[in-house]
This record gives C-alpha cells, sequence and structure tokens, in this order.
DNA sequence: TCGAATTTGTGCGTATGTATC
DNA sequence: GGATACATACGCACAAATTCG
C-alpha cells in the first residue's frame, strides 16, 4: 500500500472507496467495512483509514454513525426550489408545497409569527428604518417529515397593519404574491441573493445534517414596482436541493423605464 | 482547558479561535499561533490542536500553508455574479466583464473552440439528438488574474452554421445574447439549474483553491421561444462569489401562453 | 434487564518527511 | 545548513453509542 507514487496512504485509501461508491460495488446505504476491517485489509493504521474516511465525509460520500458504522450516502435525486414565472403563472400559494407534491413528498410547515422591529440588515433590504415595526415569521419546512428549509421572513406593518393579511399565515390566502396582490399590492419581481456556506450549528440542528454540509443562504425580496413588500432569509441543504431559476429577458429595443 | 461540559476540547479550541476572528482581534490574513505554540497555550497534545485548525479549515475560516503556517482566510466583500433583466436592460457583450469592472477589477479570460457532437447530457439540454454537430467553447476567467470561474458552453451548429457568428469569440458581436439577435434568434428566457458541491479535483487546480471548498455549479440554458439556442456549465468558487438574480413576475390576470 | 461485543470518537506519545524561510 | 511549521504515519488507551444475545 506504501504509496510509491507519491499520494499520501490515505487519499488512496479515499479514492479507491471513493471509486467504489461511484461505480456502484458501495451502493447507496451500505455500510462500509469498519475502520478495523480497512485497516486490516489496507495494512495501515488505524488513523489512516480515518483520515481516509473523514475525507469522504467531508466530501458528503459517506457519512460516519458513531457505534453503527460509516454508510454511503444516499445522493437521491435532488428536489428543486424554483424560482421565476414558470409558464407565465404568478404562483399564488406556496411554492414550496407545490414543488413537494411535485415530486411526490407531503409537504408541512411550522411556523411561529411575532411583531418586531426591524434591525439594520432587514431595515437596509425592505427600505425602512431601522427600529420600524415588521411582522417576522420562522418556518421549518418538512418533506416527508423531513427538514429541508429554514425560513425567516419579515414584512413591514406600514404595509400591512389593519388588512386581512396581517397575519401571514392566519389570512384568508397565502403565499406572498397572493396575500400582497389582495391588498393592492402587485407584486412586479423577486431579488434572490445566494452564497454557498457550510451549515451553522443551529442550522445543523433543525435540518439534521451532518457537519460540514454545505447549504445555500438566500436572502430574498419582494418588489411591488420600487417598493420592497417582503424579505426572508432561507436557509436549504444544498445537499439535498437544486435552484432553479427562469428568467425572462426583455424584448429587444426597449429601452428601461425603472429607475 | 479539559471540556468539563462534554464538549471535547477540539471544538473548544475551534470555538476560541473562531470567536477571535469574528470579533477581530485575529484579523483577515493574521497568521495563527503555530500548532507547537497552540499546544502550549491550551495544555493539550499536538493531535488536538491539528483537530480544531483541520475543522477551521474545512470551514473555510483559515488556510493551513505548508512550512508557513495558518492564516486567517481573507472573505473580502464577494463577488456577485448578476443573472437577469436588470434594469429592464438585455446585457449585450458580456455580462461577466461587466460584473467585474463595477468591482474595480480587471476581467480577462482565455478560450478554446472546437467542433465537436453532443454528447447525451447535452443534447437533452439542446433538445437536439445525440452526436448532433455542436460547438464547444471551454473558457476560463479572471478577475485581476486570479481565476474564478470556469465555464464550457454548447451551441447546436444547426443555428449558427455559416452565419457570422458561427465562432462564439471571433465574430463581430460578443456575448451570446447580442450574437443570436444578430441572426435572428432573439433570446427571450434563460433558465439555471445551481448546485452546491465541494470542487473537484480540476477544477481546484484551475481555481486555485483549497481542497473543499464548495462551488456553484449552474447549469445554463438560453432560449429563443422553445428552442434551446446555448446552453453552459458553469463553475465559480462559492467562497468569492454569491449569485444574485432578479426575476420579474408576470402581471396578474394573464394567462400563460408558452406551453 | 443487563452485559458483552462492535464501532466510531477523543486523546496521548513518538517518529519521520517535506516545504518555507 | 539550520530552524520552523505543517503533513503523514505508527503505537496505545479509554469513552460513548449502538446492537444483540
Amino acid at each position: 500500500m506504501q504509496g510509491k507514487q507519491g499520494r499520501p496512504a490515505y487519499r488512496q485509501i479515499a479514492e479507491d472507496l471513493s471509486a467504489q461508491i461511484e461505480d456502484g460495488s458501495l451502493p447507496e446505504g451500505a455500510r462500509i467495512p469498519s475502520e478495523s476491517e480497512l485497516r486490516e485489509d489496507y495494512g495501515v493504521s488505524r488513523i489512516v483509514v480515518r483520515q481516509a474516511m473523514e475525507l469522504l465525509a467531508s466530501q458528503g460520500l459517506i457519512s460516519k454513525e458513531r457505534g453503527r458504522g460509516s454508510f454511503v450516502r444516499p445522493r437521491g435525486p435532488k428536489e428543486t426550489r424554483i424560482v421565476g414565472d414558470f409558464y407565465g403563472k404568478r404562483h399564488t400559494g406556496s411554492p414550496f408545497a407545490a414543488a413537494v407534491k411535485a415530486a411526490g413528498q407531503r409537504p408541512e410547515w411550522d411556523y411561529q409569527t411575532r411583531e418586531t422591529t426591524a434591525s439594520p440588515a432587514v431595515a437596509e433590504r425592505l427600505g425602512i428604518e431601522a427600529g420600524d415595526a415588521v411582522m417576522r415569521t420562522t418556518y421549518t419546512f418538512f418533506s416527508d417529515d423531513q427538514p429541508v428549509m429554514l425560513s425567516t421572513s419579515y414584512e413591514p406593518l406600514a404595509i400591512t397593519r389593519g388588512t386581512p393579511v396581517e397575519h401571514p399565515e392566519a389570512g384568508p390566502v397565502t403565499g406572498v404574491v397572493a396575500r400582497m396582490d389582495s391588498i393592492g399590492k402587485v407584486i412586479t419581481h423577486v431579488t434572490e441573493e445566494t452564497v454557498a456556506r457550510s451549515a451553522r450549528n443551529m442550522e445543523r440542528e433543525s435540518l439534521d445534517v451532518p457537519e460540514g454540509t454545505p447549504v445555500f443562504a438566500i436572502a430574498r425580496t419582494y418588489f411591488a414596482g420600487d417598493e420592497a413588500v417582503e424579505t426572508a432569509d432561507i436557509v436549504v441543504s444544498a445537499d439535498r436541493y437544486k435552484l432553479k431559476y427562469r428568467v425572462p429577458l426583455p424584448p429587444p429595443g426597449e429601452q428601461p423605464d425603472s429607475k
């Protein structure tokens, strides 16, 4: 085993196992030989095996479970989070529920709504003053009882106060677009700023993902003309989700009219 | 140091250093005390210090450089990759160049163009048959001499063959939108499917990022009506980039007309 | 219920290699 | 060359979680 080619032993072992996962000799969910077994198979010390396994775990290929063993991580078909005017329709209702149902799974969510004041960051995104009243709603979304997405949304109460949709989930209509439509705020566009980073500890608990798994952190804002009517921080496991956007382009020859 | 609270020593050290990075006691680019120094400071063995440092490195907080030391990784303001009809304009020319220049840096790129045949995956995305002729162009994009983005694009030669824009970079106009406009293919929308994953070895070399850093892998397709006119695989460091989308919503009350 | 076996997690000591300064 | 610093690798021990008879 001793790396003649200059490649360290633990990398060779990792590549070997990685290849077996790739070609299917180690199928999804399969148990990987224990550290002691691998130690004998490759004739190295346990620390080398551990380094190899940690490398694979950090790449998301395997999950290590204390007391049980290590397993090939399922990489099933990714769920999709869709943004944009698919088929020219305004998505009323919950886009999340629609996407999950389309994948043949059961959508559910918990939420908690509370009136509070805008932090400077939120105020900046909403174009209001820090300290202004906002309605904050935190969501946890489930797909077949698995938590898959977290969201914290903020709506300026200057817009919704006293209307039937003041409370995001308790009113007669659901979904930001439809709710705002119903009070005369016609949403014209949405912006999203997305970064990928490793999950924070709180998010790891809520989403039940192993350490180091990357997540998408999305800052989404809905606009009615130049006025921001809702903004949200959304976190989804980048492992299980892919993002899908469909963006129409304006026809050529026209001049811009928005500032 | 010995974790009474059940938290392992290496985690406590990692959190301690992490906090120092957060609050600025260890500023960007600062050298972190060597493993031997930390070993004495915390009164633990070297392996514990190494575990802590590896954790921080895997989170992208520090970079370890053999023979030199470990350093706080710069997390400067992220560059932005913009998608959408910003300000109602069709972005002609290179959106990459525009974004980099907007950030006050110097854009450059290498490319290599070659005629080839469509793989099944590319054919599927372009709505053509596998084996059909396509023009493939591979790009490496630089911002201030730093490689930041890789791209491989495919255009069906059934569309461009014999036109002035058959060759993506050698024709009279640049940018997919403008080039297609010039031959009468008016691009109406673009779709993107984005996943985040850790960089493959080839990408790590090309982009010069440390092991385990996440990248965005984007499958982008431009459409003229229902016809796909270009598709590309784009890889950018999720570390240095954020993605920004602006998606207009169709006005309410209209019915869909695209299928 | 309980304990033994298995498996991964954490930690110690030591040695040697290799890159940088 | 020498000093320093990180990389790889061996050995050992015990802890904690799980499984199973």
